[in-house]
RNA sequence: GCGGCUAUAGUUCAGCGGCAGAACGCCUGACUGUGGCUCAGGAUGUCGUGGGUUCGAUCCCCACUAGCCGCCCCA
């Protein structure tokens, strides 16, 4: 019989790696506050007609990516019902905006959610089935100021912030405009025109896009088509009045504060709900999946799926590629312990518990060892767990003065006992 | 879903149609209340799983599973 293991495309996270991620998690916590957002959790599942409807019928994701099983009926009388392990949390979010009435607040609703989400992909390195996203969204009734310009600019300006705080360095900003609801089928129309005659000299992979996905032909990497890419209409063109307005004044606001970008007319995203802005900010050193993260305007969601008008903008972030690059950039943080306290001697273990009990309660990160091993063995375990052994002996116990020796230094001190806790904070 | 590469000790990897190897790590001792460095010794294992070829397979062949890389797609 085969040995049980964790299924494919789904991994444990282990000590001293899940440091790294209560880092992230911390930093990222901490960022948002400063922003006044509200943490939000919602289901790991949901009816699957929340994702098919929000996040589009069309998508792969909606298509083949997603789990979704059955639902047993409870009674007769009950249909079973169709439920899906969220793919993506922006559409959870909404939905729980409309099912809570966020909206009669008349304020804007800034949530954020980290959590695990799922898609049935092939795995590959930073792609798992089992994915932590760490994502944010602002979204509220037009009178509270939901579509401003200014609050795409200010949520690209916290994200800036945010992996500067994180240490990520030469992280990149793309930035464009895919337009209102209005303008979006226009340029669609106006693509598929344009493809119509030069399509058969593409690729055999824009070929199937020219028909299915128009806009991604765009974000092409085939060399051999970028002429013809180039020459092919640009949405900034077929933007009105106001989704020019719009994305002139994000860009205006992020030039005021300094934060580096880049206008991608190719920027598409893959979800339908996008409108107006969408962004990505990408890093070097990650292969092929070179997006940390992504985000954009969802100014009809929320109508999509049932509920009031409600313009927003989000993003999620993909945690398990943050920490690789943060793995590749900093080397591996070791965590030693303050102090690694040795009983010497079986019968000094419970005095030895309650020492490391005192420690503990003062603070201090300490590994207590055990009266079974031999002095030697007590140091070697010490090495490498701890900063600093505390000696506890008969000696000890008798005297309360404690033997303490620095690892790093080599220098041993006596201490009274009730003067350890500085000694060992040092 | 498609293509390529890979799977051997705790880890990183070498290897060969005929008793399974190295380095690091681990254990023991030199050193019975003193770690790191050094030296001497020791144990590593269903060679991913299941079939096939063969006198004999860890090695060759097939299938499966998993990982990595790329594609599709996407954060």
């Amino acid at each position: 019989m085969s040995t049980l293991k964790a299924v494919r495309g789904t991994r444990d996270l282990l000590p001293p790696e899940t440091e790294l991620w209560n880092f992230v998690e911390e930093t990222a916590r901490r960022v948002f506050a400063r922003y006044n957002f509200g943490e939000i959790r919602t289901p790991v599942f949901e009816d699957t007609q929340l994702f098919a409807r929000g996040v589009g019928e069309e998508t792969d994701i909606v298509s083949k990516e997603m789990y979704t099983w059955e639902d047993r009926a409870r009674a007769q009388s009950e249909k079973a019902q169709s439920l899906t392990l969220r793919p993506e949390n922006t559409a959870g979010v909404v939905r729980a905006y409309i099912e809570h009435k966020l909206g009669e607040t008349g304020l804007l609703q800034k949530l954020y959610y980290i959590g695990p989400q799922f898609r049935r992909e092939r795995p590959q390195k930073g792609r798992y089935r089992q994915f932590y996203q760490i994502g944010a969204e602002v979204i509220g009734p037009p009178s509270a100021g939901s579509e401003s310009p200014l609050r795409d600019a200010e949520v690209l300006e916290m994200l800036a912030t945010l992996l500067d705080e994180l240490g990520i360095t030469g992280w990149h900003l793309e930035i464009n405009s895919v337009g209102s609801a209005m303008d979006r089928p226009r340029y669609v129309a106006a693509l598929r025109e344009a493809l119509g005659p030069v399509k058969h000299l593409m690729c055999e992979d824009n070929q199937r896009r020219a028909e299915t996905n128009p806009l991604r032909v765009l974000d092409s990497k085939d060399p051999g088509d970028q002429e013809i890419i180039d020459k092919l209409p640009k949405i900034a063109d077929f933007l009105d009045e106001s989704s020019k307005a719009h994305f002139a004044a994000v860009c205006a606001a992020l030039n005021a504060c300094g934060v580096p970008y880049t206008v991608n007319p190719r920027l598409v995203r893959g979800l339908d709900y996008y409108t107006r802005t969408t962004f990505e900010f990408t890093h070097g050193g990650l292969g092929a999946q070179n997006a940390l993260l992504g985000g954009g305007r969802y100014d009809g969601l929320s109508e999509i799926i049932g509920g009031p008008k409600a313009p927003g903008i989000g993003f999620a972030m993909g945690e398990d590629r943050l920490i690789l690059t943060l793995e590749a950039q900093a080397a591996a943080r070791t965590n030693l312990a303050d102090a690694y306290v040795a009983p010497m001697g079986e019968g000094l273990n419970p005095a030895a518990l309650k020492l490391a009990r005192e420690l503990r309660r003062a603070g201090l990160r300490v590994e207590l060892g055990d009266g079974g091993f031999r002095l030697k063995k007590s140091f070697e375990m010490g090495n490498k767990l701890a900063r600093k052994i505390v000696l506890f002996g008969e000696d000890e116990q008798q005297s309360g003065i404690l033997t303490v020796k620095d690892f790093a230094s080599g220098e041993q001190v006596k201490v009274p006992r009730a003067d350890i806790v500085p000694v060992l904070r040092k």
